[in-house]
DNA sequence: ATATTTGTAGAGTGATTAGTCAATCAAATA
DNA sequence: TATTTGATTGACTAATCACTCTACAAATAT
């Protein structure tokens, strides 16, 4: 087994839990099984760990998106793919959707790039083709992919607790989340 | 001066900046000009100043979305009305603000009761009624509560970096906005 | 005027914490 | 087989923290 890894997942669980600074190191390095010295092996410092962690599990977020994104399919399509995808995993993977949020509206994110927020990558490009064809509103690109992210954290966590009738509810908020962004 | 008021300024000053576990009890003591011994008067654990002070700032922006909200009038104006009120209240109190999205997306979310998320009072209401006349869409009134939150914040936090053309931002996206919940 | 409560101070305490370090251990490489 | 390299340990440290306690001052009640 990688300590490494092992490190990660007891900071993510101990994290979300009891929040950053009411876990100690101390704490982490014991339920991950390995000694106080490993972690500071791994990790020189307790904020290093803290911003390694975001990453790795946003790296995770966007490689989950980008697999299977259909190419050349009409914007709705591709907006439909990615809306569910990212909500299903959310609901999939909600440690790490909860520290990604937890992480995002603590003061540790000044210390990440400011145009880094969770989602990166050709989502921009395609706020901006739809916008030129007509199909998306003329907002700055910005405020749409603010609103998009913030539409898919309300869907998450509105079914983290409600898990019935997950499918109709997907499909009826895409459909309302199109006219938000149409 | 109320030296009660003071520490949960500097409390509110001093937990945006650093974050609550980062912050000392000692340095919020110190930051609002009094004693150690004195914070601990009026807040018996640091955890109740956390608490009182989310709870004093959910009552403000209460008591603010609460004024002149129009009676009696269509469905559509009065959550216009909401719609830019949290916007704006966000934008003069970005601290409390923020405070409060710090405060729910941390552990110390499961100390305050559930049913209690920020905005509390008679929208549950508002949205029933409206879905009965058929002005809203139909899904659950917990997830149009969740979308209209998180489009507030979506707004919010695009036009705190960016303040140029705000009325017209304001404008359009209530337009869209409402789209998404009808 | 006296007694009682309440507010304020700040030094002190015991516990906890991030991070260090010298000593082993394992495994790869020479 | 010898040597180097990196991984691992856990006791240790210096600092910090939430909270206590005693003393005193101010306000209030009797």
């Amino acid at each position: 087994m990688d300590k490494e890894q092992q490190l990660l997942d007891s900071a993510l669980n101990l994290f979300t839990e009891f929040g950053f600074h009411a876990t100690p190191t101390s704490k982490i390095a014991k339920d991950a099984g390995v000694s106080n010295g490993t972690l500071f092996h791994y990790f020189p410092t307790k904020e290093v760990l803290i911003l390694k962690l975001y990453e790795e599990i946003k790296k995770q977020l966007n490689v989950h998106l980008e697999k299977s994104i259909p190419v050349d399919a009409p914007l709705k399509q591709t907006f439909k793919v990615y809306f569910k995808k990212s909500i299903i995993w959310a609901l999939e993977n909600q440690k790490e959707f909860d520290y990604i949020q937890q992480f995002i509206n603590s003061p540790f994110i000044t210390m990440v790039d400011i145009s880094d927020t969770a989602v990166t990558g050709n989502h921009h490009k395609l706020i901006e083709q739809g916008q030129e064809k007509g199909e998306l509103v003329n907002l700055p690109s910005q405020l749409i992919l603010a609103l998009i992210s913030n539409t898919v954290i309300a869907v998450y966590s509105f079914l983290k607790g409600n898990n019935q009738n997950q499918k109709e509810i997907l499909q009826k908020s895409f459909k309302q989340f199109w006219k938000l962004i149409t």
